[in-house]
DNA sequence: GTGAAAGCGCTAACAC
DNA sequence: GTGTTAGCGCTTTCAC
């Protein structure tokens, strides 16, 4: 790492100060950094060794002026929700930091007005901060992946574009419908035959795609899925209620929820009604949270793979920024189970 | 000179597009957008106009590179740990970013090497990518803050210097002592006379802060600790084999901890045993996580105000950078108590 | 109040 | 292979 314990630089040094230390044109220098393989072999050690003494490192300015990059992937983040499991949003940030660093980049996060989701990515962009964005909420009606096409703005999303079928961006998502058959599926093998389903409202895209998981698993095995199924809002106290009415209307021994948010709503009823989850009724969640995982007797939930979606991510972001660019088509992955005391 | 229109058409304006419209000099657009005092108002007028007209934005890279600073704060962050209920790290992230945004910082993101808490850090400063840092962790052992003073790098710390009460740096913290204490009082205010704790083990000092507000309330009250006191890893496992032990042991009829991971261990323990969390027993938290927000019956929490901390560091950090640079002195912000349904 | 000149530190082109 | 030249877009002197 060449640091130097103890030692103050007043100003960092610089391609001069390189070049001047190892008797070489500072065009020199900056070929030993950036194209070593065009220094003779004896140079390069020579200037090396200067930069090593040195302690230097490239000016990020100088260098982001001269080309024309930044080296700097833009992220929206919105405040997390409280009273939900929802967490998906922070491990992801945490795995493509990670992931970045790899090739490169940092992260640059930039706050999110939740009234105009366009706010921030315009100034970023004019003032060239950022090379690129990654756009997380791709929900219906998120108008930011299409605004930024049109800006010819670098984007990768992670989220399917969902109401536009024909957008040509890059994009890593993950298959929710194939995470719910997996859980469905799960709870089937176990011996369950009425498996309810909590989601979302019609209107959510991805709550929908999660919800033919569901059902998708109960007609393979040729059960019914009528009445089994519940559309709320995604909150606790939304979860609690429905799981109520449909285990009265509809007693079901297991539910599939939408979100460990959901799940957590199941959770309520069952210690309401002294029953226990696990035993009495099974539940499954989605987005395997810390929630899922501290919550006695542990819930069992669908978990995305966001180090592999950041991996993704991040390759689609290489090509979209490499000479020339290159297109990225969609990656779709695939959730894993995390099972738990709940199933 | 204007740039050849049509040739590039994303490349944004710049300065010198600017004045060629408005017909002013470059500095005068500079000027306009800096030092707006000093222009006559019918010509900061046309400037601006010509600065609307066009979109222009200042490009950050020459700006940067102009003025020595890169209005980029840096954050590292380290991987959540899985099986936790701690998420301070991430509730901060965010705010830090509203709060930077309105004093005119983004926040850079870069990962930690858990095995070098230094990596990272230098190269950001060395190449000038920050203007400063936000350190978070600083328990004990930890010598970013130190090194970091030793480079003379601006940084204010969330986190008081426990192990160095000499340093000088500018850190914010949240009194755990005064929260703990407030969550113990809370619980002897609802008739609790045996109250029992499960922190961190001895060599952390954030754990023996948080226990000193725990045997400060049952002192002032004039009641025992005596054998009511666990101290333990910070694992869901530990706070359950350890509130089992001090149930058979102790009778204690509540439990402070000092986490929400830990209390999630005391609620695994009471679910074993058919035990009600507010009714049978008293449980609180620390932290106010996602997890205590959803699970049942709801987990009573102190709750660190993490607004109030990063706008007390983005404030810090302002002076610091300023000019000339001030130094600010630590400031000790209280905790609140997020009372639920386990109290 | 406005404009001309200089240069921040770096790299892309081209000479040699 | 190495050095020289010319900017990237901006702000900071300092004339006028």
């Amino acid at each position: 790492m060449g640091r130097m314990p103890g030692r103050v630089p007043s100003a960092p040094p610089t391609l001069a100060d390189v070049a001047e230390l190892a008797g070489v044109s500072r065009q020199t220098v900056s070929n030993a950094v950036n194209n070593p393989d065009l220094l003779r072999s004896d140079t390069l050690l020579r200037v090396q060794d200067a930069i090593a003494t040195l302690g230097y490192l490239p000016n990020r300015a100088a260098r982001n002026l001269r080309t024309r990059s930044s080296h700097l992937i833009g992220l929206r983040i919105t405040a997390a929700q409280e009273g939900t499991a929802n967490a998906t949003m922070d491990r992801f940030v945490h795995s493509l930091v990670d992931t970045s660093r790899e090739a490169g980049y940092h992260v640059l996060l930039f706050a999110g007005d939740p009234l105009d989701p366009l706010a921030g990515y315009d100034d970023l962009l004019r003032s060239t901060a950022v090379d690129a964005f990654v756009v997380t909420d791709t929900y219906l009606g998120n108008p930011q992946a299409a605004w930024l096409q049109t800006r010819r703005a670098p984007f990768v999303a992670f989220g399917r574009p969902w109401a536009d079928p024909e957008a040509t961006h890059p994009w890593v998502d993950v298959d929710g419908a194939a995470g719910c058959d997996l859980a469905t599926s799960h709870l089937l093998d176990r011996g369950h035959q009425r498996v309810a389903w909590i989601g979302w409202r019609k209107d959510s895209f991805i709550g929908e795609d999660r919800r033919s998981g569901w059902s998708r698993a109960m007609r393979s095995r040729g059960l019914p899925t009528t009445g089994l199924a519940s559309r709320v809002e995604d909150t606790v106290s939304s979860g609690r209620e429905a799981s109520a009415v449909l285990l009265d209307e509809a007693h079901p021994s297991a539910f599939v929820c939408a979100s460990d948010t959901l799940a957590m709503g199941v959770l309520h009823t069952l210690s309401q009604r002294g029953l226990v989850p696990g035993r009495d009724v099974a539940v499954v969640g989605f987005d395997d949270s810390q929630v899922a995982q501290v919550v006695p007797p542990g819930l069992t939930s669908v978990r995305q793979p966001l180090e592999d979606v950041a991996a993704e991510v991040v390759t689609a972001l290489e090509s979209l920024l490499g000479h020339p660019p290159a297109a990225h088509p969609g990656v779709l992955l695939e959730p894993t189970l995390a099972v738990r005391g709940s199933s």
